[in-house]
Parts: C-alpha cells; sequence; structure tokens
DNA sequence: TGATGTTTCAAGCGGATGTTTTAATTGTTT
DNA sequence: AAACAATTAAAACATCCGCTTGAAACATCA
C-alpha cells in the first residue's frame, strides 16, 4: 500500500501513513507495525527516524499544528488590515479561528477529511501534553484571538471570554471528529453538507454564542 | 487502595474503580490490571464478573448512561408540565439536555468530576459503538430533545436543528473532558467556577447558538 | 457436618507491543 | 575502486496485554 511516491523518502512515507491511521483510529489504537506496513517500511525505521512512537507523535503534531498555528495568525492579520486596523466582525475572527483546521493545504474530499480528523484528535487526545513550543504558539494564538474578541464584545468580562472561546474550540473539534456520526444518531436526517457549509453553520452557531 | 467498603461486593469494586481509572486515561491506555490493582481485587474477577475488558465498558456504559437519558426525560417531562403543554423556553431544553452530565447523584468534588469527565469519554471514544439498547435509547432522547426545539425554534429547518444540537453537545463534552485544561492555556485567567455557574455558562452560550 | 455451588486466587498462556541489535545494503567521498 | 557514513532489513528482546486454568476458600443449606 503506497509502495510509489518514493520521492518522500521513507521519513515521509512513515509520516503520511501515521497521520492517516492516527486520524481513523486514535494514538493509542495503532501500532508502529500498523504504520511501517501501510507505509511499505520497516519497523525499525520509525526508531530510526524518530527515536520512538512518541517522538513520531511530536513530529506529526510539529508538521502539521505549527502551520495551522501560523495560518490563523495570518488570516487574522489580513482582517485587521482589511478592516483598517478597526474593530473586525465576530464572524471574520471565527473564520480565522476555524477555517485553517479545515483546510489541509492539498485536499480531495478523503484526504483533506482525515487532515481535519487528525487536527481534531490532536487538539481532543493530545491537547494537554503538546511539545513545549507548541504549547507556547497555541498560547499566543488564544490570547490573540481572546484579545480580538473582546474588542468586539466589549461587554465581556476576560474570564467569559476566554470561556465562550473554549466553547467554540469544543464546537469545532466535536464536529471534526465526530460529524460523521451524526448521520448515524439522526438517521440520514442530518444531510451531508459540504466543506463550506459545516464552516459557515460552525461559524453562525459560534458567532450567535459569543454575542449572547 | 480502597481495600474497604466490601460491603459493595468485588463487582461493586471493579465499577467504581475502572470508571475512576478510564475518566482519567481513557479506555485504551488502562489496563485490567491497573484497574483490579486499584480495586485491591485479583485480575481474573474482571472476566469472571464481566467476561471481558469489553463487557466491563459495556456494563459501565449501561450503569451510567441510562440513568443519565432517564434524568434528561424526567427534566424535560417535568419542564413541560409546568409549562401546561406550552413551549419550553429553549434555557429549559438545554438545562434538562446538560444537567445530568454534571450531576453524579452523589458526589463531593473531585468524584463529581470524575464522573463527569467519564461521561464525556463515554460520549467521546464510545459514542459511536455503544450497546445497541444504550443507542436505542439515545436516540430517542435526541429525537425529543430535537422535538422539542424545534417547537420554540420554529424558523429553522430539522436538519439545521440536528447539527446545532450538535454542537450543544460539543460544547458540554469538550467542556467535561478538558475544562481544567483551560486554566493551563489562559494562565490562570479563566477562574475555577463551581458547577452551576460552569452549566448556567455553557448554557447562555448554546441560547444564543441555537436561536442565532 | 458434609455436600454443593459460587467466588477468589496464584500462576501461566499465547500473542502483540515498543524497542534494540546486528548485519546487509545503499549512497557519497576520495 | 576503496573507504566511509547513512540507511534499511531481519530477527530477536523484554515487557505488557487480555484471558484462561485449576485449585483453594467461601457460602449455603440438606
Amino acid at each position: 500500500m503506497a509502495k510509489q511516491s518514493d520521492k518522500e523518502g521513507t521519513k515521509g512515507r512513515i509520516l503520511d501513513a501515521a497521520q492517516s491511521l492516527f486520524a481513523q483510529r486514535g494514538f493509542d489504537a495503532v501500532s508502529l507495525r500498523d504504520i511501517t506496513a501501510a507505509a511499505g517500511v520497516n519497523v525499525a525505521a520509525v526508531n530510526y527516524h524518530f527515536g520512538s512512537k512518541e517522538g513520531l507523535i511530536e513530529a506529526l503534531l510539529m508538521r502539521r499544528m505549527m502551520p495551522v498555528m501560523l495560518e490563523r495568525m495570518r488570516l487574522l492579520d489580513a482582517a485587521e488590515e482589511e478592516f483598517g486596523g478597526g474593530v473586525i466582525p465576530v464572524e471574520r475572527v471565527l473564520d480565522a479561528f476555524m477555517r485553517p483546521f479545515l483546510t489541509g493545504l492539498q485536499g480531495n474530499g478523503e484526504e483533506r477529511q482525515l487532515f481535519s480528523k487528525f487536527m481534531g484528535r490532536c487538539m481532543a487526545d493530545r491537547g494537554s501534553d503538546l511539545p513545549e513550543k507548541a504549547l507556547e504558539v497555541l498560547q499566543r494564538v488564544l490570547e490573540r484571538f481572546t484579545h480580538e474578541l473582546g474588542r468586539v464584545l466589549r461587554d465581556l468580562s476576560e474570564e467569559e471570554l476566554i470561556w465562550r472561546l473554549h466553547y467554540c474550540f469544543g464546537v469545532m473539534v466535536h464536529t471534526l471528529m465526530h460529524g460523521e456520526r451524526l448521520s448515524v444518531y439522526s438517521q440520514g436526517r442530518s444531510g451531508e453538507p459540504d466543506f463550506e457549509t459545516t464552516l459557515q453553520r460552525m461559524i453562525d452557531f459560534c458567532r450567535g454564542g459569543l454575542e449572547a
């Protein structure tokens, strides 16, 4: 499986296979043998290139998390410029907050969905002990968003703001991880919305919650 | 550890220990030996009383999930009666939706928090393949809440309603599972809200989102 | 008390896991 | 071509996993 694309090398093939499997089944439930088999690579390669399974996971986190955080900042910067340093509307802040989690740079349907699910799992399962550098960046990003929201929602205390942003995070993570499950619960009545519809729905809901 | 309280028997001690450990570390990360050690019981006891680890998990799910679902229904019934069969305000529906997840029947702080975290994990990690009976009940409950919300929020399509209720679920699960993490991210600025404050905050946010 | 059915226990089973080792292979430099 | 470092490969290592076994301890009731 995935024997081709040798140009990206053993290291890259491992990372790709691991991301896909972790996204589907979770970090604990996937073994190194699963990963190396899917990548068409020897078992020892993981320990050679990443030191340990934990090392592989950290490498994965850094590879995906950092660009997402930077993209969040970039979108917020763009919005700030667009509004000439004035207040950015809530829905634009939320867009910058969420969009980067839904769009792997490349992405035909399934691959993109797996990327999103992987990101969701990073936050849900590994959010507590991220690599120090990632945690640092995440904190700065959250602070920036909290500050930006504080400018629009003036009558909210900082504590209140922090919690509401946390809820927005919950809406996103839960949707990334369990969106498909909804069609089971609802026996199909939830429809099959596309990417932009999903994003817009989440933004609408969270805007309502933030402004309540 | 926990050698006393023999009155509740081996079976009960296993259930309690398992619930606590699963809540803290997740289903995969806790071994039968961890559980039996914490319960002060022989390893074989789990397989004797529950057949397998999966059987133990199912028993746990049934023990905790069913009462929560029934309590949800009961609270909704009470509200319905209170409002004489008329429309129930959104915040009351949300209260019935969320409160049972936060209140283990008994509860001094830590124990209650572990109960909530366990419930969060049930939904987050096991929501896809619940025991058939639990899934059935869950579906009926969700349908009931969707219907009840549809009466207050008349201008929303069923599809839209289903998704927004899903978001409410996300807010709750994420808070149950990762609420403590917030004080890390925010470096303490999130405060340490008590039970009722937390509940009220979630309800306020979700009401805003539902009515948006 | 003695027989019967239930529960607990120490020990061990087969298998899977993360990791290490050692040797073969490849790629690069001189 | 020879020498050297980087990478891959097969095999094994130690450990832990869920689960089973067979016998001991216990309870129950004739």
